[in-house]
DNA sequence: CAGCTATGTATTTTT
DNA sequence: TACATAGCTG
């Protein structure tokens, strides 16, 4: 395998000099010529700090560049790129260049575009790690036991699938939920294991132990299907490169230099691909550069490993490091924050993000209390409107939340006060139940042996074709060793069914062989449109009398539109599997919701962290089944969230936050406790809420007292959250005071050696003291102290009788607020 | 077979 | 609480 047949003239050129021929592109040509004319550096390199320079001119050999959020790394990649390019060191289709998502490749395609021009159309290995996996494997399908059109199964096909093996092994559905042995796949994927390679307690783990035969035969049965998952995109390409050295000789003569983003995000499998790729006979260097940033991984818990970055300069002996530490996006309170915050951590690769900048007029990092999520979404509410009085765009703010249900409060407050707001993530456009139910009909039309896409819509619209009906058309196939299409023509053809199933498999037989038939002829979004006509399915939606039912044509409506753009169908449905983000349109000025992992690589003028307290953030599960490391992993995503701030961060928490449906008593984070002093001022909340008198309880006021009435005192001493955290488990074991709290201590976080080497209760690292023993308690399991029929006084919803009791949540009927579940802590006697 | 009520279970997300 | 899924009933 040397041939390239879909590439540009493929030079050898003599080994470390560049190629006789100048690639396409007349801009770079003239810009490399003014570059070896003059001594000065090409406008391209204008503007670069030292580091920055030094990461884009070291272009032969290993290079770890490490970069700090706002430091200019995809600067950095893209402009060594275009370096690349116009000094003649390669051609664009010798470049591999890799990154995680596909916004990230559109992103670099696009700044490349912008430095040297039409030769970025010319760079067919600028993309994400599975539409070159993909590439790599339709160029050696066979050797995968794949046909060169496989299709590629996303996570719901996935889950189907195995859902049929368990219930063909004879195994119950429920004890062995297919979702969870979906994830195991992934995991092990991710790890680069195939169903030999499991370790055996895995194996055992699953399915009466079975698991290992479960992988191999959804391994087996992907093949027939001539299918894959996202997992083998990469698994594939990895055994063909170690199977067969020639084919792996050939990419290492085509990849002059390969430069990987987000380095700290790649897993075990991604690392074993890139391995294979980087090798070079002994003696001669690879040109790898792998940018990156310890600090920011937050995808350890779907298989990323920290390691491979940490790792860096021991798989790459004589690699150069360069660490880029200047910050060119937050103000120094900010980046005092971030810093002191991330501090935290162990097992860094360490650096310190500065900057410049000292404007006395920056503010500093502002925390702020609130009673309730909704009181948080009225305040933030306000803030914004506040800014957009002084003429802030909406667009240049937003809200990381840490976890989805988060967004409904502020949705349900913006919607309310007619604010703006676009909510980035979310269930995403290819995802939703129209679009993937069309999906499945284009998918079996242009790939009639795609059983899984049959399966979803034999049955849509309803045609009475029920479970029984479908089991046998799938034994029929099985036992055919055919398609279920085919065998759903045999069947209506044969007298095994009854008239009815008949009748409505014949129709779909009949739709399909027409459909097919025009693929060749009709043009395929016209086809499209007839295929969701003639089945029936617009007809279904607009028959739908739901509320959500014109949404749902509307989007077909889209997804014919954005056919538009593809040459045929199959290359429609190859994008759609592998892009399943729909490209955000709307200029509206508005602020943007989103989740703190969504906001990775993304900055704003004003940044509101909400819900930063204990048990949601870091969220109780991260510590439940991450331990420490999961703990450091929450920091990592506090510090992604600070660092995406340029001048404004506003951090909020509450005191009682409703988590799945009953109240709960909050108690802040711990992350607080970790921001400098120096740096962050506490603030009182500015709602109309405000003023209710301080330590007494407060009953005149209608939402109750809040233990930041008097937060004056707090924002004054600045006695930690942590202090008054560990003040509250202590009085609130005891008595049931909800008045005062703040006391007036100093910060235990200290540096230097003051705490180190006194008892062993406590953590000590490295002279530093790390708070470890004010963990929340929660939830208690302990007997409650109430009994139905009591009378009970609770903060939020005044005096009420106990009704019922489940444990530790008590039902109570309240004079006012009517009858709610809440917990038992969260009340005391009246 | 389809619609209803009971039941269980609630991070983070890409490809 | 709220959603999805599952089993039951018409």
């Amino acid at each position: 395998m040397s041939d390239f047949p879909d590439d540009m003239p493929f030079f050898d050129g003599p080994a470390g000099g560049p190629p006789a021929a100048r690639p396409a592109g007349g801009g770079i040509a003239a810009r490399a010529m003014a570059a070896r004319q003059q001594p000065a550096a090409p406008d391209y390199l204008r503007g670069l700090n030292a580091e920055q320079s030094l990461a884009v001119e070291t272009t032969e050999g290993p290079v770890l560049v490490l970069a700090g959020a706002g430091t200019g790394k995809t600067r950095v990649l893209t402009t060594r790129i275009a370096h690349i390019l116009a000094t003649g060191r390669a051609f664009p289709s010798q470049i591999l260049a890799v990154t995680f998502t596909n916004k990230a490749a559109r992103e670099m395609k696009h700044r490349i575009g912008m430095l040297v021009g039409e030769a970025v159309e010319g760079m067919p290995w600028l993309g994400t790690f599975h539409s070159i996996g993909v590439r790599l494997l339709r160029r050696h399908a066979e050797l995968a036991g794949l046909r060169s059109d496989f299709t590629i199964l996303d996570t719901d096909d996935v889950i189907r699938l195995i859902k049929q093996l368990i219930q063909a092994e004879g195994l119950d559905d429920k004890r062995w939920p297919p979702r969870q042995f979906a994830m195991m796949i992934d995991g092990w994927k991710n790890k680069g294991l195939g169903p030999a390679e499991i370790p055996e307690g895995d194996a055992r783990a699953f399915a009466n132990g079975k698991g290992r035969e479960l992988y191999k035969a959804y391994q087996d049965r992907l093949l027939t299907l001539n299918a894959c998952d996202f997992g083998d995109l990469l698994l594939h390409p990895i055994r063909i490169f170690r199977s067969y050295p020639d084919i792996l000789k050939d990419y290492h003569r085509r990849f002059k230099y390969i430069l990987v983003d987000e380095y700290q995000d790649t897993n075990t499998a991604q690392y074993m691909w890139l391995r294979l790729l980087a090798q070079r006979p002994a003696g001669a260097a690879v040109n790898i550069c792998c940018v990156g940033d310890d600090d920011q991984s937050i995808y350890g818990w779907r298989g990323a490993e920290v390691d491979n970055i940490l790792r860096f300069e021991k798989d790459f002996p004589g690699a150069t490091v360069i660490r880029l530490e200047r910050n060119y996006r937050s103000t120094a309170h900010i980046l005092g924050a971030a810093a002191h915050l991330i501090a935290h951590n162990e097992g860094r690769l360490g650096k310190t993000l500065f900057t410049d900048r000292s404007d006395p007029d920056d503010a500093k990092v502002n925390v702020h209390a609130a009673w309730d999520s909704d009181e948080e979404a009225r305040a933030i509410g306000e803030e914004i409107e506040q800014l957009q009085r002084q003429k802030h765009n909406l667009s240049d703010m937003a809200i990381l939340v840490r976890a989805s249900f988060q967004m409904r409060s502020f949705e349900d407050r913006f919607i309310e006060i007619g604010l703006n707001y676009r909510v980035i993530g979310g269930p995403r456009f290819y995802e939703r139940q129209e679009i993937r139910d069309a999906m499945a009909f284009f998918r079996v039309v242009a790939q009639p042996a795609d059983d899984l896409a049959f399966e979803r819509i034999v049955n849509v619209p309803k045609r009475g074709l029920g479970e029984a009906t479908i089991r046998q058309v799938h034994d029929t196939a099985r036992a055919l060793g055919v398609p279920m299409l085919e065998a759903a023509a045999k069947l209506a053809e044969s007298d095994e069914l009854k008239p009815k199933p008949r009748a409505a498999l014949r129709e779909v037989a009949a739709n399909f062989e027409r459909w097919q038939k025009s693929l060749e002829t009709t043009p395929h979004t016209e086809l499209a449109e007839t295929i969701l006509e003639e089945s029936g399915y617009t007809d279904m939606w607009k028959n739908d009398r739901s509320a959500e039912a014109p949404g749902r044509l509307e989007n077909l409506k889209e997804l014919i539109r954005s056919m538009e753009d593809y040459e045929s169908l199959r290359s429609f449905l190859e994008h759609v599997a592998l892009v399943m983000d729909a490209e955000q349109n709307d200029q509206l000025d508005a602020i943007s919701i989103m989740t703190l992992h969504s906001a990775k690589g993304l900055e704003f003028e004003t940044v509101f962290l909400p819900g930063w307290e204990e048990g949601l953030f870091p969220h109780q599960r991260a510590l439940d089944e991450g331990g420490r490391s999961g703990l450091e992993e929450e920091r990592r995503l506090a510090y992604v969230g600070v660092t995406r701030a340029k001048r404004n961060l506003h951090i909020w928490f509450v005191s009682n936050r409703r988590i799945h449906g009953l109240w709960q008593s909050t108690i802040p984070s711990r992350f607080l406790d970790e921001l400098p002093e120096a740096h962050v001022e506490v603030t009182e909340a500015s709602n109309s809420y405000g003023g209710y008198g301080s330590g007494n309880g407060g009953r005149q006021n209608p939402y109750g007292a809040s233990r930041f009435d008097n937060v004056g005192s707090f924002s004054n001493t600045y006695s930690t959250p942590g202090w008054q955290r560990a003040q509250q488990n202590k009085t609130e074991a005891t008595d049931r005071n909800w008045g005062t709290r703040s006391g007036h201590q100093v910060e235990r976080i200290g540096y230097g050696e003051t705490d180190s080497g006194f008892g062993a209760g406590r953590t000590s690292v490295k002279g530093r003291t790390i708070e470890g023993e004010l963990v929340a308690k929660s939830v208690s399991n302990e007997p409650s102290r109430f009994a139905v029929g009591d009378r009970v006084f609770h903060q939020k919803f005044g005096n009420g009788y106990v009704s019922a009791i489940d444990g530790n949540k008590l039902t109570i009927d309240f004079d006012k607020a009517g009858q709610k579940r809440v917990l038992d802590g969260f009340v005391m006697a009246a």
